[in-house]
DNA sequence: TCTTATTAAGATAAATTTATCTGAATAAAA
DNA sequence: TTTTATTCAGATAAATTTATCTTAATAAGA
């Protein structure tokens, strides 16, 4: 079991994360990525490929090709990833797997579930890509 | 995806909790549990089951066999079906999977995925499935 | 004892997620 | 133009999760 995203999502944010923390470096290779992140090359080359479609990361073809941030990472948050990759549904979902839980008809931990997710939201929202920068680079170096 | 457990968990906390709530009809049968919740009768039948073995319910084979719970609700809590089904492992994991994510090498979320898993782990500790009794009747007859 | 209704157990199947492989397209530079 | 290094795209494979099927074991009651 992922904690609360998949794989696929995990591995998009840390890899956006590093391309935010590698900005300067112009585009960087996938093999870079996946060796630094120690995931799968493939696999992350894959969600990288999606995320340009998604207009979060871009990417350059042929020799010194590789992938770099489409925007600002003052303009990216962690939760642009999730939405892109796993979608927002886990924010208006039961945890307990009931369906149709509303206020109306709430699960027994409907309330408290509530407020975790909005904590989980904001988590993801009130800092930016390059707000995580140096945070970011302390965290790869001691992978 | 799931919202934070597996599908197996989910339907597992929902069973016990639909024992919970009618203790008093004695054993219950697999058909009820599944037609009432609207998930797998086969699958929640396993599930049950797997709970048989860590002690949580008890089963009943034979004509007016069934399922209930194998200790008074006031001392069965949500963390108890989660441990024995996903196990805990996700109040000591990297919401964005890094490895070795540590109060020393912390993901740039850390902190507050910390205090959100303290919260969650309350959630599923604070209150006992006898508390949740009433609660579990008004939620079933809205499904 | 026989019939019936139930869980138990093991096998299998289906679906989804995760990971890999292969070849094409692209671009830089020799 | 050829070589080289890269992403792109599509196919496939492996692993895991979810779901179902089948038969056995059990127990109640006719």
């Amino acid at each position: 079991m992922t904690v609360i995203f998949s794989k696929k999502c995990e591995y998009g944010m840390q890899a956006v994360l590093y391309l935010a923390a590698h900005k300067d470096k112009g585009v960087i290779r996938v093999d870079d990525i996946a060796e630094t992140l120690k995931v799968p090359k493939e696999f992350v080359s894959k969600i990288l490929q999606s995320l340009t479609t998604s207009g979060i990361v871009s990417s350059k073809k042929g020799k010194f090709g590789g992938f770099a941030l489409a925007k600002d990472p003052k303009r990216i948050r962690l939760i642009d990833i999730v939405a892109a990759i796993d979608g927002l549904e886990m924010f208006n979902s039961c945890v307990l797997g009931f369906p149709n839980c509303t206020p109306d008809t709430p699960c027994p931990v409907h309330h408290t579930w509530g407020e975790l997710r909005t904590l989980a939201y904001n988590m993801l929202t009130e800092e930016t890509l390059d707000e995580f920068k140096q945070k970011t680079i302390n965290k790869i170096k001691t992978i």
